[in-house]
Parts: structure tokens; C-alpha cells; sequence
DNA sequence: GTCCTTTCCG
């Protein structure tokens, strides 16, 4: 700025202190250019003129300046020493200002105190408290803005200990009943989460002015006590101090956290009555407020109407957009942010990851990554957790795993993102392997890294892994938080133990939505529909209201449980009386209540009439369905229309082929799998698993190379003879072009039998045998283990891609109707 | 010379 300066220009009055100097002159543009020192001249350095210093706007211009100061012979003058110290301390050139400090001989408590600010605003909290007790030890007085500015430094560090020193401190000094210093301290303890201890400060003030009031508002605000924040908001005017707009900027985030639109609403009457509502602070915290409490459109109009908006608008109405679910809207507003010349920030760049994530735009998330590569903020930890999190939600794992690799600054997040990655795209040893190796490298696991890991860990179906990972949560002291415990009881229910699911959810007792849904899950899983037909009952009356979600869970208990009235009750109940919108999912499950219970016409029927374009999952149910109950007519409409969808999984038409093989249509069999050959589609090879003494065994049909395969096989041939002696018969229509001896041949070395031969040879007797399949249980299998249970006395637990069997006594808990 | 807004993982 110094060309721009007229050296004739009056010189400030003396009087002005600097509190009540101007703001300097800012232009972005200047101090890019190279600097006129040349044509200042050294007239400019009399007294009076050495103000100039004051005028330097950054530390650039100061460095050239001050070859001249040196040059003048001006250094050792006291009045450049105090400027110089002054302007190195608040552009945060510490060293440079202890340089000119220890130069000074002579030195003025002002030179310590504005050390001590430099320091303050810069240093480490260490530093700026080590610089403190020299300045005691130099016998110089403390001043009321020495504790405010380190009573922020604490603060801004959360560091109590610290803070409680300076407070006693503070009162040695006999600052207890400063307006100015109480303040600092109420401020101090709020951010360091103590906010009883805050508001004792403030009550004990003797007089408290609109910026103590904001304090004490900004405390509970930002310790999410929303109704402490606004409480005090009414206390203050009651005694007689007008909110000002720092006010209501903290209030508004208090209404946002209780996603009160109703209080939110009136503050934003209460700021355009005091004419705040220009202020780009207030409308930025009104589009926050507004899109976080569900007013979405309120929101945009609010944003759309403000004259100035800077980046925090903007990143907050694309927030908006966002959270809100409309991910579209978001990448819009950020294309339209970056057409209007505003350089995104960090914040920008998540959520605009984000919205690509939820949208699963890969290209448009390679784009905003190349984008935040040129800003630099390729090594910003929280930009790169969203990346991570972006590429996950985009399926593709394998780049966000190169991220994460190549991760220097990882944070806790940046492991809990990398773990979620992995388990929600069925990486789920890799899941595993994180989680532990988090540990090894002494990073902490948290109540999200559990809710992370746990999923993974319900996949697989463990019962050893599950208990151990709920004695980690346990010894983590986290098994407390309501979502750890949710995972818990989904992950107790899909390891078969519905029981212990039930005693977890029973010690909850403030439950969220998902709690709910998890428990009512797991009941319908297990085929008890009854009883997830009576928590869902419960939870009725309870003060949570269910989802979507929980009618998708209700509906598919009726389903397993052919409770068809009921689910078409739910059904109904859920768009009058909750005016839910079902979407395709839930459709879907209406169609599996109604085909599996052999009404296959009347689900027929329901998919022509739905008043949206029926998707995958509606006409995969369908199918199921003409499977189950040998329909080839309807089976092949609506394949027909399924395959037009093209399905990437290649079970569908599997399952065509097996509805042809079930009615011995041998030539159509064989069309469907040159389709599959053509469409390079693979059938999953079907695999079961049992756990067994702190490992986990895997058959595939047929499989020989398992160490006891001998014993294995020997004992399946004897227990097909033990189950042929009480009944059993091989299901063989479903095999075609071999011999009948080979067609008995390859149903019993389904993967199934193969596991549970396994489990019988290696536990006592007597001992519940528990088996996980990664397909849908074959009939044939399903009906040997009938048998088995009953000729071994045993009980044996299936979970298959639907739901669970539990064989016992010759029977099964879905009663064969799954 | 104190107080204030936006953002990542469930």
C-alpha cells in the first residue's frame, strides 16, 4: 500500500490510540507487485512519519521497509523498536520480534505486553506461557488484556489445566471483578466443555455487558445445550441488554443443533426487526439454519436474496443441498459457486465430494479431485478422508485405498472412513485387517470405527468374532454409545442369537430409530414375525417414530412369516397414516409378502398397478417367487423384464434356469446359460462356512481339499444312510442330463452337507451346529437337514442370503416356506 | 484489545 500513500497527507493526531485507528487500506492485488521502495524517500522518516509503519498491511511490505529503517541509522530509535516488535508480534513473526526485543536494552512494559500478544495469537500455548513467567520474573505488572489473551490461547486449546492456572492467577492480580477478564474466564471454561463451571463465572460477575452475555450464549450454543443458549437469549433481554448480531449468530446454530424451526424462525424475526438480516454472517447462519431444520426452499430463498455472500454462504446452502438429499442441487450451486469466480475452500470441496459420493458420479468426484489438487489441499486430512469417503461410495475401494495409503497426515477419521469403504463394498476381510492394524499403530479405536467394523463383522456371521468384539466395545468403555450398541444387536441377531440381540435392546432405553429397526430385522430374519409385529407395536406407542426403514424390516417379517394380512395392513398404514412414500425396496418386499405366499396372480397385479416404473428388486421378488412355487409362465414375464434392467448379478438367471429345470425344460436351461455366457454374467458358486475353534472352514460344493476331507466324506455317506432310513429322499428332478447315482452324487456334496458333516465330526454331542451359506439354502439341502437334526439330536442354525433356519427335532423354524 | 457463522467418519 505504500505507493497509494500521500506522504503529504496530514499525520494521524497523536490522540488516536490504536484502538480507534482505521482498519488498513486492504487491496488483494498490491502485494503481488514488486514494491516502489526505491522512490520512498528518506524525508518520510522524521517522527511523526515513522506512523507509515503502522500502515503496512503485511509482513512483506514491513521486510522492505526495513532495510531502510536499518539504513537511516533509525533501528535503535525506541519509537521504531515499539512499531517494528508491534507489527513483527501481530503478523506472527515471533522470531523476528524476539529478535527486536532482545535487542532493546531498556525495555517498557509495553514491549512485554506486546510480546505477549504476539505470542498469544501465534505461538504454542507453551511458548506464550513460558514467555508470561519471564515477564513476571522481569518484575513487569500485569495487565487485564494479558489474561484475556491468554485466557484464549487456553481456551482456544482446550487446555483447562492451564486455563484454572491463569484464572487464580488472574484473581491474585485482583482482576476478579473485571468485566473484561470474567469474561475471558467465562469464555475459557466453555471451550474447554465445562460449561456449569462457565456460567458459575458469569453469575458472579458484578456487571455484565452485551459481550459477556454472548460469552456465556456462544458456551452453551457450542456444547450443543441449545436450550441453555436460547434461555439465556431471553434472560439477557429481561435484564435490560439488547441482543446484538453476535448474538444471534450463536443463537441460530443453537436452533439448528435442536432443528427447531420454530425458535429458528424467530430469531430471523428478531434480526430483521433489528435490521441484522443483511449482515452476511446472520443470512449465512440463516441458510444453515433453514436447510438443516428440513426448510430447504426457505433456505435458497434467504441465500438467493442475500446482496453479499462470501464462500461460508455458499459452502453452506451446497451443504444444504447435501445434507438434505438432493446431491444434485449441491453439485449445481458448486458449478454455479465456481462460474461466479469464488475459490472453494476445503469445507467446499467436501461437500461437494460428498454429493458426488451420494450421487455415485465418479466422474464428477475425479474432477473435484484434480480441482483440489491445484488448490493444495491434497495433503488437508479432512479433504482427504472425503476423498476417500467419495471413491468408497463410488464403488471403487481401490482408489480410495491409494489415498489412504499414500496418507501421511492419517487421522482417526481417515481410518474409520477406510474401514467403512471396505465394509460397505463386501471388502469385508480387508475391514478387518484396518481395524486391527489401526491398533498396531496406536490409534484408538472410536464408537464410529465400531459402528464401521461391526457390519463387516455381521457378515460373516461369527458368533466367536462377535462376542469379541463386543468385549473390545466393553473394554473401550463404548458399548454404552446407542449407535456401538445397535451394530451389537444386528450383529448378535445375524450370528443366530435373536436371544442376545433381545437382552441388549432390552438394556436401551433411550433407542433410536435404527435400534428399533435392528431388533425388528432381526426377528423377521429368524422367520419370528409375531414378535417383530409386537416390538413394531411397541414402538408405536414409544416417543420414536419409524422410518421407511422399519416398514421395509416389518414387511419382510410378514413376508418370512407369511403374514400376508398383516404386512398389506402395514402397507396401507404407512402411506395413510405416516405419508411415507415407498420407494422401490419397499415395493419390492410387497411383492416377495404376496409371491411367496403363493399368490403370485395377485403380485402380478400389484406390479402393473404401481405408480412407479418397477425396478430390479420388484421383479427379482417376482421371480423368487415363481421359483418357489413353480410358475414358469409369470417366472419367464418377469425376467423377460428384469433382464431388460441388466442386472450385473448373475443370480437372476440362475434363477430362471432353475424355475426351467424344476419343470424339466432342459432346452431352456440351457438358453438361459448361453445368455449368462454371452452377457458375461457368472453364477456365484455357492460356499457354506462354520466356525470352529477360533477359525472359520469354508466347503464348496464338491470340495475335497480340506485337510479331514476323508473323515468328512465317510461320515456324510453314513449319515445319508441314516436319514434315507427315516425318510429322506433325494430331490433330483432339478439335475438333468447325468445318471441317477450322480445326480444323488452331487447333492450330497453340496457345501452345505459338506459343513455341517464338518461340524458334526469336530463338537460334542449334543452341541448346536451353526452354518452360514452365501446363497439361499438348496431345497434339497434345506430337507436333508430336516432329517439330520433329527437323527443326530441336533441343532442346527442356517443362515442363508435370506433369512435364518433353525433345524431341530425334524423341522425348520420357516416351516419350509422361505 | 474480549464474543460470532460454514466442513470430514455412524
Amino acid at each position: 500500500m505504500l505507493s497509494t500513500l500521500n506522504p503529504f497527507a496530514p499525520p494521524p493526531s497523536p490522540s488516536s490510540s490504536s484502538s480507534t485507528r482505521p482498519p488498513p487500506p486492504s487491496n488483494p492485488s498490491l502485494p503481488l507487485r514488486p514494491s516502489p521502495t526505491p522512490q520512498i524517500s528518506s524525508h518520510l522518516f522524521s517522527h511523526p512519519s515513522s506512523l507509515l509503519l503502522e500502515l503496512c498491511s503485511d509482513p512483506r511490505e514491513l521486510r522492505q521497509f526495513l532495510p531502510l529503517v536499518i539504513k537511516h541509522g533509525l533501528f535503535h530509535e525506541h519509537i521504531f523498536q515499539t512499531k517494528l516488535l508491534g507489527l513483527f508480534s501481530r503478523f506472527g513473526h515471533l522470531q523476528e520480534a524476539a529478535l527486536v526485543f532482545d535487542s532493546i536494552a531498556d525495555k517498557t512494559d509495553d514491549l512485554y505486553h506486546s510480546m505477549l500478544k504476539g505470542h498469544a495469537k501465534h505461538s504454542p500455548l507453551d511458548k506464550t506461557l513460558a514467555f508470561f513467567c519471564t515477564m513476571k520474573h522481569s518484575q513487569v505488572c500485569p495487565v487485564v488484556y494479558n489474561f484475556t489473551y491468554l485466557l484464549k490461547s487456553c481456551g482456544d486449546n482446550a487446555d483447562l489445566a492451564r486455563g484454572r492456572e491463569i484464572h487464580s492467577q488472574l484473581i491474585a492480580n485482583g482482576f476478579s471483578s473485571n468485566v473484561f477478564t470474567m469474561t475471558a474466564v467465562v469464555n475459557m471454561y466453555a471451550k474447554c466443555r465445562r460449561v456449569d463451571e462457565a456460567r458459575k463465572m458469569f453469575d458472579r460477575m458484578p456487571e455484565r455487558d452485551s459481550v459477556a452475555w454472548n460469552a456465556i450464549v456462544a458456551g452453551y450454543a457450542q456444547n450443543g445445550l441449545a436450550e441453555g443458549a436460547l434461555g439465556m437469549v431471553v434472560r439477557m433481554q429481561d435484564d435490560g441488554v439488547a441482543p446484538d448480531s453476535i448474538t444471534l449468530v450463536s443463537a441460530l446454530p443453537a436452533c439448528t443443533n435442536i432443528r427447531s424451526l420454530r425458535a429458528g424462525k424467530s430469531v430471523h424475526g428478531v434480526a430483521i426487526r433489528a435490521g441484522f438480516d443483511s449482515l452476511v454472517n446472520i443470512s449465512t447462519a440463516l441458510v444453515d439454519m433453514y436447510s438443516k431444520c428440513g426448510a430447504i426452499e426457505k433456505a435458497r430463498l434467504v441465500f438467493d436474496r442475500m446482496r453479499l455472500k462470501n464462500v461460508v454462504s455458499w459452502n453452506s446452502m451446497i451443504d444444504g443441498y447435501g445434507q438434505s438429499g438432493d446431491a444434485e442441487q449441491a453439485i449445481r450451486l458448486f458449478k454455479k459457486m465456481l462460474a461466479q469466480g469464488f475459490e472453494p475452500t476445503d469445507v467446499t470441496i467436501m461437500c461437494a465430494l460428498h454429493a458426488c459420493g451420494e450421487l455415485g458420479d465418479l466422474e464428477e468426484g475425479r474432477f473435484v479431485h484434480e480441482m483440489l489438487t491445484r488448490l493444495g489441499l491434497g495433503s488437508d486430512a479432512s479433504v482427504m478422508n472425503s476423498l476417500i469417503t467419495m471413491y468408497s461410495k463410488c464403488k471403487r475401494v481401490d482408489l480410495a485405498a491409494e489415498i489412504f495409503e499414500c496418507l501421511k497426515a492419517k487421522t482417526l477419521v481417515s481410518w474409520n472412513a477406510m474401514i467403512l469403504g471396505y465394509a460397505q463394498n463386501g471388502r469385508t476381510d480387508d475391514a478387518l485387517r484396518l481395524f486391527s492394524m489401526m491398533q498396531w499403530e496406536n490409534v484408538k479405536p472410536d464408537s464410529f470405527s465400531l459402528v464401521s467394523v461391526i457390519p463387516a463383522l455381521a457378515d460373516l456371521s461369527v458368533l466367536r468374532q462377535a462376542k469379541w468384539v463386543h468385549g473390545y466395545a466393553i473394554r473401550l468403555c463404548l458399548d454404552g454409545n446407542i449407535f456401538v450398541r445397535t451394530a451389537l444387536i444386528d450383529l448378535y441377531a445375524k450370528c443366530g442369537r435373536v436371544n442376545m440381540a433381545r437382552k441388549l435392546f432390552d438394556t436401551i432405553h433411550e433407542r433410536h430409530v435404527t435400534t428399533w429397526n435392528a431388533m425388528i430385522d432381526g426377528y423377521g430374519t429368524h422367520g419370528f414375525g409375531k414378535s417383530a409385529i409386537e416390538l413394531f407395536e411397541e414402538m408405536k406407542r414409544s416417543p420414536v417414530k419409524p422410518n421407511n426403514i422399519t416398514f421395509l424390516c416389518v414387511l419382510s417379517a410378514c413376508s418370512h412369516a407369511g403374514l400376508v394380512d398383516e404386512g398389506q395392513k402395514y402397507f396401507a398404514s404407512m402411506k395413510k397414516d405416516y405419508g411415507f412414500e415407498p420407494g422401490m425396496d419397499l415395493y419390492g418386499s410387497m411383492v416377495d409378502l404376496l409371491g411367496r405366499a403363493g399368490k403370485l396372480d395377485e403380485a402380478w397385479d400389484f406390479i402393473q398397478k404401481m405408480p412407479i416404473k418397477p425396478g430390479i428388486s420388484v421383479y427379482g421378488a417376482m421371480l423368487g417367487a415363481c421359483k418357489i412355487h413353480k410358475n414358469v409362465q409369470l417366472g419367464e414375464e418377469a425376467a423377460k423384464r428384469l433382464f431388460e434392467l441388466d442386472p450385473e448379478d448373475g443370480g437372476y438367471h440362475v434363477l430362471l434356469a432353475n424355475i426351467y429345470a424344476a419343470a424339466s425344460m432342459w432346452e431352456d436351461v440351457a438358453r438361459v446359460r448361453t445368455m449368462m455366457e454371452k452377457n458375461g454374467l457368472q453364477k456365484t458358486p455357492g460356499c457354506s462356512s462354520i466356525d470352529l475353534k477360533n477359525e472359520v472352514h469354508t466347503f464348496y460344493s464338491g470340495s475335497t481339499n480340506h485337510l479331514q476331507a476323508e473323515r468328512i466324506y465317510a461320515r456324510l455317506d453314513r449319515l445319508i444312510d441314516e436319514i434315507k432310513a427315516v425318510g429322506y429322499m433325494p430331490d433330483t428332478e432339478s439335475i438333468h442330463d447325468v445318471e441317477e447315482d450322480v445326480k444323488e452324487q452331487l447333492l450330497n456334496t453340496h457345501s452345505e452337507k459338506l459343513a455341517i458333516a464338518f461340524g458334526l465330526i469336530n463338537t460334542s454331542p449334543g452341541t448346536p451346529i451353526q452354518i452360514r451359506k452365501n446363497l439361499r439354502i438348496c431345497t434339497d439341502c434345506h430337507n436333508a437337514t430336516k432329517f439330520i437334526s433329527q437323527v443326530t439330536e441336533r441343532e442346527i442354525i442356517v443362515r442363508d442370503i435370506q433369512r435364518f433356519h433353525h433345524f431341530k427335532n425334524g423341522r425348520c423354524s420357516c416351516g419350509d416356506y422361505w
